[in-house]
DNA sequence: CGTGAGCTTGACTAGGTTCAAACGGGGTGG
DNA sequence: CCACCCCGTTTGAACCTAGTCAAGCTCACG
Protein backbone atom coordinates (compact mmCIF):
# COMPACT_ATOMS: atom_id res chain seq x y z
CA UNK A 1 0.00 0.00 0.00
CA UNK A 2 2.68 2.71 0.96
CA UNK A 3 4.26 2.22 -2.53
CA UNK A 4 1.25 4.44 -3.14
CA UNK A 5 2.99 7.12 -0.93
CA UNK A 6 6.56 6.53 -1.43
CA UNK A 7 6.24 7.31 -5.48
CA UNK A 8 3.95 10.15 -4.92
CA UNK A 9 5.20 13.64 -6.36
CA UNK A 10 3.47 14.84 -2.83
CA UNK A 11 5.53 12.31 -0.52
CA UNK A 12 7.99 15.51 0.55
CA UNK A 13 4.79 17.72 0.79
CA UNK A 14 4.98 19.80 3.86
CA UNK A 15 1.93 17.89 5.53
CA UNK A 16 3.11 14.16 4.23
CA UNK A 17 6.91 14.21 5.21
CA UNK A 18 6.12 14.63 8.65
CA UNK A 19 4.96 11.17 8.32
CA UNK A 20 7.90 8.75 8.86
CA UNK A 21 7.43 5.59 6.01
CA UNK A 22 6.18 3.36 8.59
CA UNK A 23 3.55 6.06 9.11
CA UNK A 24 2.76 6.84 6.55
CA UNK A 25 0.80 4.14 5.38
CA UNK A 26 -2.25 5.45 8.19
CA UNK A 27 -2.45 8.55 6.42
CA UNK A 28 -2.99 6.73 3.50
CA UNK A 29 -5.46 4.55 4.82
CA UNK A 30 -8.28 7.08 5.64
CA UNK A 31 -7.28 8.70 2.23
CA UNK A 32 -9.45 8.52 -1.04
CA UNK A 33 -7.49 9.36 -4.42
CA UNK A 34 -9.53 11.40 -6.50
CA UNK A 35 -8.91 11.92 -10.20
CA UNK A 36 -10.47 14.61 -12.14
CA UNK A 37 -9.97 15.31 -15.70
CA UNK A 38 -8.33 18.40 -17.64
CA UNK A 39 -10.89 21.22 -17.40
CA UNK A 40 -13.06 19.56 -14.76
CA UNK A 41 -13.40 21.09 -11.12
CA UNK A 42 -11.89 19.23 -8.28
CA UNK A 43 -14.95 21.77 -5.79
CA UNK A 44 -16.64 24.47 -6.12
CA UNK A 45 -16.18 27.83 -4.34
CA UNK A 46 -19.95 27.29 -2.88
CA UNK A 47 -19.33 23.84 -1.54
CA UNK A 48 -18.75 23.12 2.44
CA UNK A 49 -15.74 22.54 2.51
CA UNK A 50 -16.01 18.52 4.50
CA UNK A 51 -12.92 17.81 2.70
CA UNK A 52 -9.18 18.13 2.49
CA UNK A 53 -7.10 17.16 -0.83
CA UNK A 54 -3.42 17.20 -1.20
CA UNK A 55 -2.32 17.32 -4.92
CA UNK A 56 -0.71 14.38 -6.20
CA UNK A 57 -0.15 14.74 -10.14
CA UNK A 58 -1.34 17.56 -12.38
CA UNK A 59 -1.65 21.31 -12.34
CA UNK A 60 -5.01 23.40 -10.84
CA UNK A 61 -6.00 26.82 -10.74
CA UNK A 62 -8.18 28.38 -7.45
CA UNK A 63 -10.29 30.56 -8.59
CA UNK A 64 -13.36 32.60 -8.39
CA UNK A 65 -15.75 33.46 -11.06
CA UNK A 66 -17.98 36.60 -11.06
CA UNK A 67 -21.59 36.76 -12.47
CA UNK A 68 -20.49 38.58 -15.14
CA UNK A 69 -18.11 36.22 -16.47
CA UNK A 70 -15.15 37.35 -15.50
CA UNK A 71 -12.89 35.27 -13.50
CA UNK A 72 -9.68 35.70 -10.82
CA UNK A 73 -7.21 33.08 -10.17
CA UNK A 74 -5.80 33.20 -6.82
CA UNK A 75 -3.61 30.49 -7.32
CA UNK A 76 -1.79 27.74 -9.34
CA UNK A 77 -1.65 24.54 -7.30
CA UNK A 78 1.23 22.09 -7.85
CA UNK A 79 1.62 18.89 -6.57
CA UNK A 80 2.41 18.35 -2.85
CA UNK A 81 -0.38 21.51 -2.37
CA UNK A 82 -2.60 21.41 0.10
CA UNK A 83 -6.70 22.64 -0.81
CA UNK A 84 -9.16 23.49 1.33
CA UNK A 85 -6.92 23.67 4.61
CA UNK A 86 -7.89 26.67 5.67
CA UNK A 87 -11.54 27.19 4.57
CA UNK A 88 -14.19 28.51 6.55
CA UNK A 89 -17.46 26.48 6.30
CA UNK A 90 -17.34 26.88 2.24
CA UNK A 91 -14.13 26.82 0.19
CA UNK A 92 -14.59 30.27 -1.27
CA UNK A 93 -12.77 29.38 -4.14
CA UNK A 94 -13.39 26.72 -6.83
CA UNK A 95 -10.37 24.24 -8.29
CA UNK A 96 -10.16 23.78 -11.98
CA UNK A 97 -7.44 21.25 -13.57
CA UNK A 98 -4.87 22.30 -15.89
CA UNK A 99 -4.21 18.95 -16.88
CA UNK A 100 -5.41 15.32 -15.58
CA UNK A 101 -5.32 15.45 -11.67
CA UNK A 102 -4.81 13.03 -8.82
CA UNK A 103 -4.92 13.95 -5.39
CA UNK A 104 -5.09 12.32 -2.02
CA UNK A 105 -8.86 13.22 -0.43
CA UNK A 106 -9.00 13.16 3.78
CA UNK A 107 -12.57 14.06 5.73
CA UNK A 108 -11.35 17.73 7.12
CA UNK A 109 -12.28 15.53 10.55
CA UNK A 110 -10.55 12.23 9.97
CA UNK A 111 -7.57 14.88 9.67
CA UNK A 112 -8.52 16.73 12.94
CA UNK A 113 -8.63 13.47 14.90
CA UNK A 114 -4.90 12.66 13.39
CA UNK A 115 -3.81 15.84 15.41
CA UNK A 116 -4.47 14.15 19.08
CA UNK A 117 -1.86 11.42 17.82
CA UNK A 118 0.02 13.25 15.74
CA UNK A 119 0.73 17.25 16.84
CA UNK A 120 3.10 17.93 14.53
CA UNK A 121 0.15 17.76 12.03
CA UNK A 122 -1.59 20.48 13.17
CA UNK A 123 1.59 22.14 13.51
CA UNK A 124 2.50 21.86 9.77
CA UNK A 125 -0.96 22.90 8.93
CA UNK A 126 -0.67 26.32 10.24
CA UNK A 127 2.74 26.90 8.44
CA UNK A 128 0.85 25.67 5.37
CA UNK A 129 -1.94 28.08 6.04
CA UNK A 130 0.44 31.21 6.88
CA UNK A 131 2.76 30.64 3.88
CA UNK A 132 -0.33 30.07 1.64
CA UNK A 133 -1.72 33.92 3.14
CA UNK A 134 1.62 35.25 2.27
CA UNK A 135 1.89 34.40 -1.17
CA UNK A 136 -1.29 35.83 -1.26
CA UNK A 137 -0.53 39.17 -0.05
CA UNK A 138 2.81 38.73 -2.80
CA UNK A 139 0.29 38.59 -5.52
CA UNK A 140 -2.07 41.74 -4.04
CA UNK A 141 1.07 43.89 -4.26
CA UNK A 142 1.87 42.71 -7.33
CA UNK A 143 -1.65 43.05 -9.15
CA UNK A 144 -2.13 46.43 -6.86
CA UNK A 145 1.75 48.30 -8.07
CA UNK A 146 3.08 46.77 -10.70
CA UNK A 147 2.64 47.34 -14.67
CA UNK A 148 2.15 44.85 -16.97
CA UNK A 149 5.55 43.54 -18.12
CA UNK A 150 6.60 43.44 -14.26
CA UNK A 151 3.69 41.59 -13.57
CA UNK A 152 4.70 39.14 -15.96
CA UNK A 153 8.32 38.64 -14.75
CA UNK A 154 6.91 38.24 -11.61
CA UNK A 155 4.64 35.70 -13.07
CA UNK A 156 7.75 33.84 -14.86
CA UNK A 157 9.89 33.78 -11.38
CA UNK A 158 6.66 32.69 -9.32
CA UNK A 159 6.25 29.66 -11.81
CA UNK A 160 9.83 28.76 -12.23
CA UNK A 161 10.04 28.41 -8.08
CA UNK A 162 6.80 26.40 -7.89
CA UNK A 163 7.98 24.16 -11.15
CA UNK A 164 11.92 23.51 -10.61
CA UNK A 165 11.84 20.50 -8.41
CA UNK A 166 9.60 18.80 -10.82
CA UNK A 167 11.53 20.06 -14.41
CA UNK A 168 14.99 19.54 -12.40
CA UNK A 169 17.17 22.73 -12.17
CA UNK A 170 17.55 23.72 -16.08
CA UNK A 171 16.59 27.08 -17.07
CA UNK A 172 13.76 25.65 -19.63
CA UNK A 173 9.81 24.89 -18.25
CA UNK A 174 7.01 23.71 -19.71
CA UNK A 175 3.77 26.21 -19.16
CA UNK A 176 0.92 24.32 -17.58
CA UNK A 177 -1.50 27.15 -18.12
CA UNK A 178 -2.75 29.27 -21.27
CA UNK A 179 -2.28 32.68 -21.72
CA UNK A 180 -5.72 33.30 -21.10
CA UNK A 181 -5.10 31.33 -17.47
CA UNK A 182 -1.93 33.83 -16.57
CA UNK A 183 -4.23 36.96 -18.17
CA UNK A 184 -7.12 35.90 -14.96
CA UNK A 185 -4.22 35.34 -12.44
CA UNK A 186 -2.30 39.15 -12.97
CA UNK A 187 -5.40 40.45 -13.90
CA UNK A 188 -5.09 41.89 -17.39
CA UNK A 189 -5.80 40.73 -21.00
CA UNK A 190 -4.13 37.78 -22.98
CA UNK A 191 -3.18 40.67 -25.59
CA UNK A 192 -1.15 42.26 -22.95
CA UNK A 193 0.61 39.44 -22.02
CA UNK A 194 1.19 38.25 -25.45
CA UNK A 195 2.77 42.00 -25.53
CA UNK A 196 4.70 41.63 -22.68
CA UNK A 197 6.13 38.15 -22.97
CA UNK A 198 7.49 39.82 -26.43
CA UNK A 199 8.60 42.81 -24.37
CA UNK A 200 10.83 40.61 -22.09
CA UNK A 201 12.14 38.39 -25.20
CA UNK A 202 13.09 41.70 -27.11
CA UNK A 203 14.90 42.28 -23.86
CA UNK A 204 16.88 39.11 -23.92
CA UNK A 205 15.75 38.09 -20.54
CA UNK A 206 13.59 35.07 -21.77
CA UNK A 207 13.20 32.79 -24.72
CA UNK A 208 10.29 31.42 -26.52
CA UNK A 209 11.05 28.46 -28.68
CA UNK A 210 7.26 27.29 -28.29
CA UNK A 211 4.60 29.68 -26.68
CA UNK A 212 4.73 27.27 -24.04
CA UNK A 213 8.14 26.52 -23.28
CA UNK A 214 9.86 29.41 -21.43
CA UNK A 215 13.83 29.56 -21.16
CA UNK A 216 14.64 32.26 -18.28
CA UNK A 217 17.73 33.53 -19.70
CA UNK A 218 18.52 36.26 -17.22
CA UNK A 219 17.16 35.44 -13.76
CA UNK A 220 18.61 38.58 -12.42
CA UNK A 221 17.50 40.98 -15.06
CA UNK A 222 13.88 39.59 -14.55
CA UNK A 223 14.07 40.11 -10.99
CA UNK A 224 15.12 43.78 -11.95
CA UNK A 225 12.17 44.37 -13.87
CA UNK A 226 9.90 43.19 -10.79
CA UNK A 227 11.22 45.54 -8.38
CA UNK A 228 10.99 48.62 -11.20
CA UNK A 229 14.61 49.05 -11.49
CA UNK A 230 14.12 49.18 -14.85
CA UNK A 231 12.06 50.09 -17.84
CA UNK B 1 -8.51 44.06 36.33
CA UNK B 2 -11.20 42.29 34.83
CA UNK B 3 -13.41 45.65 34.17
CA UNK B 4 -10.64 46.88 31.53
CA UNK B 5 -11.57 44.14 29.39
CA UNK B 6 -15.38 44.34 30.14
CA UNK B 7 -14.95 47.52 28.71
CA UNK B 8 -12.87 46.71 26.18
CA UNK B 9 -13.90 47.54 22.26
CA UNK B 10 -12.61 44.01 21.59
CA UNK B 11 -14.38 42.42 24.29
CA UNK B 12 -16.31 40.44 21.88
CA UNK B 13 -13.38 39.79 19.14
CA UNK B 14 -13.31 36.05 17.78
CA UNK B 15 -10.73 35.02 20.93
CA UNK B 16 -12.03 36.87 23.93
CA UNK B 17 -15.78 36.08 23.05
CA UNK B 18 -14.51 32.33 23.62
CA UNK B 19 -13.57 33.26 27.39
CA UNK B 20 -16.24 34.17 29.86
CA UNK B 21 -15.96 37.11 32.10
CA UNK B 22 -14.75 34.84 35.22
CA UNK B 23 -12.15 33.38 33.01
CA UNK B 24 -11.19 36.72 30.63
CA UNK B 25 -8.91 37.60 33.90
CA UNK B 26 -6.22 34.66 33.11
CA UNK B 27 -6.13 35.69 29.38
CA UNK B 28 -5.62 39.53 30.44
CA UNK B 29 -3.18 38.63 32.85
CA UNK B 30 -0.54 37.34 30.36
CA UNK B 31 -1.46 40.22 28.04
CA UNK B 32 0.66 43.48 27.86
CA UNK B 33 -1.32 47.03 27.13
CA UNK B 34 0.80 48.70 23.73
CA UNK B 35 -0.04 52.19 22.87
CA UNK B 36 1.54 53.67 19.19
CA UNK B 37 0.62 57.15 18.42
CA UNK B 38 -0.95 58.19 15.14
CA UNK B 39 1.65 57.28 12.23
CA UNK B 40 3.54 55.14 14.24
CA UNK B 41 4.39 51.00 13.73
CA UNK B 42 3.03 48.44 15.89
CA UNK B 43 5.55 46.20 14.13
CA UNK B 44 7.43 45.89 11.06
CA UNK B 45 7.58 43.31 8.22
CA UNK B 46 10.69 41.92 9.10
CA UNK B 47 10.25 41.47 12.93
CA UNK B 48 9.88 37.85 13.87
CA UNK B 49 6.74 36.81 14.37
CA UNK B 50 7.04 36.34 18.93
CA UNK B 51 3.77 38.03 19.39
CA UNK B 52 0.00 38.27 18.86
CA UNK B 53 -2.21 41.25 19.03
CA UNK B 54 -5.88 42.62 19.61
CA UNK B 55 -6.47 45.45 18.87
CA UNK B 56 -8.27 47.31 21.47
CA UNK B 57 -9.06 50.97 20.62
CA UNK B 58 -8.15 52.57 17.09
CA UNK B 59 -7.25 51.54 13.53
CA UNK B 60 -4.03 50.40 12.02
CA UNK B 61 -3.26 49.50 8.28
CA UNK B 62 -1.54 46.62 7.33
CA UNK B 63 1.14 47.61 4.62
CA UNK B 64 4.04 46.59 2.45
CA UNK B 65 6.35 48.66 1.16
CA UNK B 66 8.30 48.30 -1.55
CA UNK B 67 12.01 49.35 -2.60
CA UNK B 68 11.14 51.97 -4.93
CA UNK B 69 8.70 53.39 -2.36
CA UNK B 70 4.96 51.76 -3.67
CA UNK B 71 2.87 51.17 -0.62
CA UNK B 72 0.16 48.13 -0.89
CA UNK B 73 -2.73 48.06 1.89
CA UNK B 74 -3.28 44.61 2.91
CA UNK B 75 -6.09 45.39 4.99
CA UNK B 76 -7.48 48.21 7.37
CA UNK B 77 -7.53 46.45 10.67
CA UNK B 78 -10.31 47.74 13.32
CA UNK B 79 -10.96 47.26 17.22
CA UNK B 80 -11.30 43.36 17.90
CA UNK B 81 -9.27 42.01 15.01
CA UNK B 82 -6.32 40.32 15.38
CA UNK B 83 -2.27 40.72 14.21
CA UNK B 84 -0.02 38.09 13.76
CA UNK B 85 -1.99 34.99 14.14
CA UNK B 86 -0.92 33.98 10.76
CA UNK B 87 2.33 34.83 10.36
CA UNK B 88 5.47 32.64 9.42
CA UNK B 89 8.78 33.36 11.11
CA UNK B 90 8.19 36.94 10.03
CA UNK B 91 5.02 38.82 10.13
CA UNK B 92 5.57 39.74 6.10
CA UNK B 93 3.42 43.13 6.48
CA UNK B 94 3.73 46.09 8.91
CA UNK B 95 1.18 48.15 10.92
CA UNK B 96 0.71 51.17 11.22
CA UNK B 97 -1.50 53.18 13.42
CA UNK B 98 -4.38 55.68 11.48
CA UNK B 99 -5.08 56.94 14.98
CA UNK B 100 -3.81 56.75 18.46
CA UNK B 101 -3.63 52.91 19.02
CA UNK B 102 -4.13 50.86 21.84
CA UNK B 103 -3.78 46.50 21.68
CA UNK B 104 -3.36 43.63 23.62
CA UNK B 105 -0.27 42.02 23.31
CA UNK B 106 0.35 38.30 24.39
CA UNK B 107 3.76 36.10 23.56
CA UNK B 108 2.52 33.77 20.79
CA UNK B 109 4.39 30.81 22.97
CA UNK B 110 2.06 31.65 26.14
CA UNK B 111 -1.41 32.00 23.66
CA UNK B 112 -0.03 28.53 22.65
CA UNK B 113 0.11 27.26 25.80
CA UNK B 114 -3.45 27.87 26.77
CA UNK B 115 -4.54 25.84 23.57
CA UNK B 116 -4.58 22.71 25.75
CA UNK B 117 -6.44 24.36 28.69
CA UNK B 118 -8.76 26.49 26.71
CA UNK B 119 -9.10 24.17 22.84
CA UNK B 120 -11.79 26.29 21.78
CA UNK B 121 -9.26 29.38 21.26
CA UNK B 122 -6.86 27.14 18.78
CA UNK B 123 -10.55 26.45 16.95
CA UNK B 124 -11.40 30.15 16.72
CA UNK B 125 -7.64 30.92 15.80
CA UNK B 126 -8.23 29.09 12.58
CA UNK B 127 -11.49 30.66 11.73
CA UNK B 128 -10.22 33.97 12.35
CA UNK B 129 -6.97 32.61 10.03
CA UNK B 130 -9.38 31.41 7.16
CA UNK B 131 -11.31 34.56 7.27
CA UNK B 132 -8.75 36.48 6.63
CA UNK B 133 -7.99 34.77 3.74
CA UNK B 134 -10.82 35.31 2.46
CA UNK B 135 -11.19 38.43 2.77
CA UNK B 136 -7.92 38.92 1.24
CA UNK B 137 -9.12 36.95 -1.98
CA UNK B 138 -11.95 39.07 -1.95
CA UNK B 139 -9.39 42.16 -2.26
CA UNK B 140 -7.25 40.32 -4.97
CA UNK B 141 -10.68 39.31 -7.45
CA UNK B 142 -11.24 43.52 -6.79
CA UNK B 143 -7.47 44.79 -8.06
CA UNK B 144 -7.43 42.68 -10.23
CA UNK B 145 -10.89 42.46 -12.35
CA UNK B 146 -12.40 45.86 -11.09
CA UNK B 147 -12.11 49.44 -12.92
CA UNK B 148 -11.78 52.70 -10.18
CA UNK B 149 -15.34 53.73 -9.59
CA UNK B 150 -16.29 49.86 -8.79
CA UNK B 151 -13.29 49.54 -6.50
CA UNK B 152 -14.49 52.49 -4.17
CA UNK B 153 -17.97 51.09 -4.01
CA UNK B 154 -16.57 47.69 -3.10
CA UNK B 155 -14.41 50.05 -0.47
CA UNK B 156 -17.17 51.71 0.87
CA UNK B 157 -19.53 48.61 1.25
CA UNK B 158 -16.33 47.03 3.23
CA UNK B 159 -15.95 50.10 5.34
CA UNK B 160 -19.39 49.94 6.38
CA UNK B 161 -19.05 46.34 7.18
CA UNK B 162 -15.90 46.76 9.51
CA UNK B 163 -17.44 50.02 11.27
CA UNK B 164 -21.14 49.96 11.43
CA UNK B 165 -21.08 48.45 14.65
CA UNK B 166 -18.87 51.26 16.55
CA UNK B 167 -20.31 54.20 14.26
CA UNK B 168 -23.58 52.79 15.06
CA UNK B 169 -26.19 51.75 12.85
CA UNK B 170 -26.82 54.91 10.58
CA UNK B 171 -25.51 55.09 7.22
CA UNK B 172 -22.90 57.89 7.96
CA UNK B 173 -19.67 57.32 9.17
CA UNK B 174 -16.25 58.87 9.62
CA UNK B 175 -13.73 57.46 7.82
CA UNK B 176 -10.28 57.05 9.63
CA UNK B 177 -8.06 56.89 6.49
CA UNK B 178 -6.77 59.40 3.86
CA UNK B 179 -7.57 59.19 0.17
CA UNK B 180 -3.68 58.58 -0.13
CA UNK B 181 -4.69 55.40 2.09
CA UNK B 182 -7.78 54.39 -0.02
CA UNK B 183 -5.73 54.69 -3.00
CA UNK B 184 -2.69 52.47 -1.70
CA UNK B 185 -5.59 50.53 -0.63
CA UNK B 186 -6.97 49.84 -4.30
CA UNK B 187 -3.97 49.99 -6.27
CA UNK B 188 -4.79 53.19 -7.97
CA UNK B 189 -3.59 56.90 -7.35
CA UNK B 190 -5.28 59.60 -4.82
CA UNK B 191 -6.81 61.64 -8.12
CA UNK B 192 -8.61 58.68 -9.23
CA UNK B 193 -9.79 57.92 -6.07
CA UNK B 194 -11.16 61.73 -5.75
CA UNK B 195 -12.45 61.51 -8.85
CA UNK B 196 -14.63 57.92 -7.99
CA UNK B 197 -15.81 59.70 -4.75
CA UNK B 198 -17.08 62.51 -7.51
CA UNK B 199 -18.92 60.11 -9.55
CA UNK B 200 -20.87 57.83 -6.82
CA UNK B 201 -21.68 61.16 -5.68
CA UNK B 202 -22.80 62.26 -8.47
CA UNK B 203 -25.01 59.20 -9.22
CA UNK B 204 -26.66 60.35 -5.84
CA UNK B 205 -25.14 56.93 -4.36
CA UNK B 206 -23.83 58.76 -1.43
CA UNK B 207 -23.03 62.15 -0.02
CA UNK B 208 -19.70 63.85 1.31
CA UNK B 209 -20.81 66.34 3.80
CA UNK B 210 -17.03 66.70 4.15
CA UNK B 211 -14.23 64.25 2.57
CA UNK B 212 -14.07 62.05 5.82
CA UNK B 213 -17.86 61.93 6.26
CA UNK B 214 -19.69 59.35 4.14
CA UNK B 215 -23.27 58.57 3.54
CA UNK B 216 -24.22 56.10 1.90
CA UNK B 217 -27.44 56.77 0.09
CA UNK B 218 -28.03 53.32 -2.04
CA UNK B 219 -26.18 50.55 -0.61
CA UNK B 220 -28.31 48.56 -3.43
CA UNK B 221 -27.25 50.78 -5.81
CA UNK B 222 -23.25 50.70 -4.19
CA UNK B 223 -23.84 46.64 -4.60
CA UNK B 224 -25.00 47.16 -8.52
CA UNK B 225 -21.51 49.14 -9.43
CA UNK B 226 -19.67 46.62 -7.62
CA UNK B 227 -21.21 43.67 -9.34
CA UNK B 228 -20.69 45.91 -12.62
CA UNK B 229 -24.30 45.75 -12.85
CA UNK B 230 -24.36 49.82 -13.84
CA UNK B 231 -22.35 51.87 -15.31
C1' DC C 1 -2.92 18.67 -45.95
C1' DG C 2 -6.88 21.30 -43.89
C1' DT C 3 -8.86 22.88 -39.69
C1' DG C 4 -9.24 25.16 -35.45
C1' DA C 5 -7.74 26.65 -30.97
C1' DG C 6 -4.51 29.40 -28.99
C1' DC C 7 -1.08 32.95 -29.64
C1' DT C 8 0.81 37.20 -31.65
C1' DT C 9 0.65 41.64 -33.75
C1' DG C 10 -1.41 46.00 -35.37
C1' DA C 11 -4.44 50.09 -35.11
C1' DC C 12 -7.43 52.51 -32.45
C1' DT C 13 -9.77 53.73 -28.04
C1' DA C 14 -10.55 54.46 -23.27
C1' DG C 15 -9.53 54.75 -18.54
C1' DG C 16 -6.14 55.97 -15.27
C1' DT C 17 -1.79 58.45 -14.38
C1' DT C 18 0.76 62.55 -14.27
C1' DC C 19 1.47 67.21 -13.66
C1' DA C 20 -0.41 71.47 -12.36
C1' DA C 21 -3.51 74.56 -10.28
C1' DA C 22 -7.27 75.75 -7.28
C1' DC C 23 -10.04 74.79 -3.27
C1' DG C 24 -11.29 74.20 1.70
C1' DG C 25 -11.05 73.62 6.45
C1' DG C 26 -8.36 73.54 10.77
C1' DG C 27 -4.74 75.44 13.39
C1' DT C 28 -1.38 79.11 14.45
C1' DG C 29 0.37 83.48 15.27
C1' DG C 30 -0.06 88.41 14.91
C1' DC D 1 -10.54 87.82 16.26
C1' DC D 2 -9.03 87.54 11.91
C1' DA D 3 -5.52 86.66 8.42
C1' DC D 4 -2.60 83.48 6.89
C1' DC D 5 -0.73 79.12 6.03
C1' DC D 6 -0.60 74.29 5.39
C1' DC D 7 -2.17 69.89 4.30
C1' DG D 8 -5.35 67.11 2.20
C1' DT D 9 -8.64 67.11 -1.38
C1' DT D 10 -10.65 68.26 -5.75
C1' DT D 11 -10.61 69.45 -10.53
C1' DG D 12 -8.57 70.20 -15.13
C1' DA D 13 -5.74 69.01 -19.18
C1' DA D 14 -2.26 66.28 -21.53
C1' DC D 15 -0.32 61.98 -21.82
C1' DC D 16 0.30 57.05 -21.85
C1' DT D 17 -0.55 52.33 -20.68
C1' DA D 18 -3.51 48.68 -21.18
C1' DG D 19 -8.00 47.39 -23.30
C1' DT D 20 -10.62 46.51 -27.49
C1' DC D 21 -11.37 44.94 -31.95
C1' DA D 22 -9.64 42.81 -35.89
C1' DA D 23 -6.49 40.30 -38.68
C1' DG D 24 -2.84 37.02 -39.34
C1' DC D 25 0.09 33.44 -37.52
C1' DT D 26 1.56 28.75 -35.46
C1' DC D 27 1.15 24.35 -34.38
C1' DA D 28 -1.14 20.14 -32.90
C1' DC D 29 -4.53 17.09 -34.55
C1' DG D 30 -7.75 14.94 -37.49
Amino acid sequence: MGLLCQQCLARNSALCSAMADDEIDHLFSIAHQVKVDEGGYLLHEEDSAKFVYNLSYGVCTLERLASDGSRQIMAFVYPGDFIGINSGPFYSVSVQALSPVTACRWQMKDLQDLYHTHPILEQRVHEIASRVLAATMDQLFVLGRKNAVEKIAYFLLYIDGRQRKYDGHSDSFILPMTRIDIADYLGVTVETVSRAFSSLKKKGLIDLSQAWVVTLKDREGLRDVVEHRVN
